[in-house]
DNA sequence: AACCAGGACGTGA
DNA sequence: TCACGTCATGGT
């Protein structure tokens, strides 16, 4: 027998403290993170960077994610229109330190279209899905932390975490560990930001190297 | 020096 | 559906 999903969440949260998610490049306090402050993106600028973010961090730390914001903040094409002008050659040499530059490049030009296509519109899920380079878990960090959909955002690590904490019987399935979650914990943009964003903070300390979990302190105590 | 990082796509069973 | 190779830089 195991705790409930909002249960961990507390313990998380206890743990670890607000994360303040999804960073911002110009906001200088705190490395962008806006702790406690659930009022961001507050415009398309900020929308726009935390797509470029979340596809750019793919498979990648976000430290090295950094870079490339500044890079391309640097290189005046952090916007959709810009970045569609821009040489190739600059977009690439920006968007380098996070790695898979080619397929990113590609996935960047294809965003920045549809994001002008939007025209302040929120998408759906299946719009983003339907874009190639956007796969489940881009696509719901983009409406979670880009457009304040309640949606819960699944990765690596959350399967990992909650399948050593016995959440998860059999093979893993994005939409199978979602839906648990969403039925569990209600519908709640910011418990949802908090929530995952709590996930890979536990993720880093006590799941990154094998043994995996082996000190987590969700564990043995209850 | 192998391994992992805030994944997605293409292919072949 | 599901497993596997590929994409690439940077830190441990």
């Amino acid at each position: 027998m195991h705790c409930s999903a909002k249960e961990v969440y507390q313990k998380l949260l206890k743990l670890h403290g607000p994360q303040g998610w999804w960073p911002l490049f110009h906001l200088e306090k705190d490395g962008g993170y806006h702790i406690g402050d659930y009022s961001y993106p507050r415009n398309e600028s900020e929308k726009f960077e935390v797509c470029v973010g979340a596809i750019l961090t793919q498979n990648t730390t976000f430290k090295n994610v950094e870079k490339c914001l500044a890079l391309l903040h640097q290189n005046g094409i952090c916007d959709p229109s810009s970045l569609l002008k821009a040489s190739s050659q600059l977009v690439i040499e920006s968007i380098r330190p996070s790695g898979y530059f080619n397929q990113k490049f590609k996935k960047l030009l294809i965003f920045s279209e549809f994001f002008i296509s939007l025209k302040q519109e929120t998408p759906s899920r299946e719009q983003l899905c339907g874009l190639w380079g956007i796969g489940p878990e881009t696509a719901d960090s983009i409406l979670l932390y880009a457009y304040e959909v309640p949606i819960f955002v699944v990765d690596a690590y959350t399967q990992r975490i909650f399948s050593h904490l016995g959440f998860v019987q059999g093979s893993f399935n994005y939409s199978r560990l979602q839906s648990y979650f969403m039925d569990q914990l209600g519908s709640d943009v910011e418990l949802f930001q908090e929530y995952h964003a709590l996930i890979v903070a536990h993720a880093k300390s006590f799941y990154a190297r094998k043994p995996y979990g082996a000190s987590c302190p969700l564990l043995n105590k209850y």
